[in-house]
DNA sequence: CGGAATGTTGATATGCCTCAACTAAAGTGG
DNA sequence: CCACTTTAGTTGAGGCATATCAACATTCCG
């Protein structure tokens, strides 16, 4: 946790301490098990150890739309600190190890270290700009480029978080939940992966993301990692 | 901005006491002019006083793609406090009246009161709530109900802020900014706009919503306000 | 071995985009 | 005050990207 707060804020060895003094518990999900449900009301906060989860909306026909993924170091649901009921739901995508962490904890840890509030801040801050990032994505850009575009983002922060192999990332996705993040068919997002491949950037196949040339993928994905307000990570 | 951040958070006297002490300068913007850009580093955060403002990502082709927009009483950069550099801009749509508020007034603010630093956090993440819902909105949704939903959401918060008419809305939009907003041509916002109003849920023209019927239109645009995480407002 | 889940492929349909022409209103300069 | 230009909106025709549907392949698992 403290390692990805440093990856965007500053934080002094008492904010550091003051995590460690955090309470937390831990659980283990199964693909697809939800994490918590739209509706409900969380009283604490998930950070993920290790796996994928995923955001989404159900919609009316049974579907989901997902709205983001979140890897390793990341407090998918931190917006429920200050907001009482869920509008969307988390699941774990494939297998993934959560610890939560109680909200009364860490209100608390703010009012003891100021700058440990401001870093959590920060992180709904930057999700919200990874959303805004998707909003574009999905609205304003043809199927190839939004496709490589969700798979350099991805893979740019599962480096700065370090838990990408030097090309490669564990991507616990099937087509369909490909489909329902970008908002397309599953037999477009096949064919559409087909082309990515022929491409020579990029290969995912059963879960599994190698990028074959970042230079080429960040190329079609058009994409420009400012928005993640990262530290500069070399992507490959 | 009490009033507003009072919508959505408790707020004690002192708390009002200390907004009331924050110092500010207003300006006044012309349809279509920019706050701040995509790039720049804000020192100060922007208070709508009167009109609407938008924000958008600017895309490769010249165009653009409206991420929100925003009425009376928000903070369409409050995510500059923590988040250094924009990664898109902000604009006024129509012609605007805009307080800005220095950033470093807003953090001793904090200091002094922090419920209220906790209020702005929570308009920060009701923002995210409305990102994530365009995520869906643009990319799950027919163009019908795609453009009855932002229409619900923006007479809704009108509402909520009491700017709203009755049922009327002043909402200075072209065709072309709607279509940029929900990644729809510009012929077919004209024909959805033209299906709206044969439904007799809300006419749109001339920059001005009226809206007809508030149960066709929110049924029509599946809207379910609860994300907004809003006191309870009598639409109509 | 049968069944479920996932991925693949082809054929067809369609919603929306593109383009282009036209109208209407509003602003501008002689 | 009137031609002229500009801007915004409207409409129709045609094309294409992507959705839908259906059949089939593959893998995994009990």
């Amino acid at each position: 946790m403290a390692r990805n707060l440093r990856e965007h804020s500053k934080l002094g060895p008492e904010d550091v301490e003051q995590i460690t003094r955090l309470s937390f518990i831990v659980r283990q999900y199964e693909p697809n098990e939800d994490l918590i449900r739209q509706g409900e009301v969380p009283k604490a906060a998930a950070l993920v150890l290790s796996g994928v989860v995923g955001r989404y909306h159900l919609l009316g026909n049974g579907r989901r739309q997902y709205i983001s993924f979140h890897i390793v170091g990341d407090m998918p649901d931190a917006q429920g600190l200050f907001i009482e009921q869920m509008d969307h739901t988390v699941c774990a995508m494939g297998r993934a190890v959560i610890a939560f962490i109680p909200h009364g904890d860490i209100v608390k840890a703010f009012k003891a270290r100021p700058p440990l509030g401001f870093a959590i801040w920060r992180e709904t801050l930057i999700d919200a700009a990874v959303f805004r990032e998707a909003i574009t994505n999905n609205s304003a850009r043809p199927v190839l480029t939004r496709l490589a575009h969700l798979f350099c983002e991805l893979f740019y922060r599962a480096r700065a978080s370090g838990v990408a192999q030097q090309n490669a990332l564990d991507l616990p996705l099937n087509l369909v939940q490909l489909g329902e993040a970008l908002g397309m068919a599953i037999a477009t997002v096949n064919r559409t992966l087909q082309r990515l491949r022929a491409s020579g950037s990029a290969d995912f196949r059963d879960g599994m993301l190698t990028v074959k040339s970042w230079e080429k993928l960040a190329a079609i994905g058009e994409f420009d990692p400012r928005y993640l307000h990262l530290k500069k990570v070399s992507p490959l």
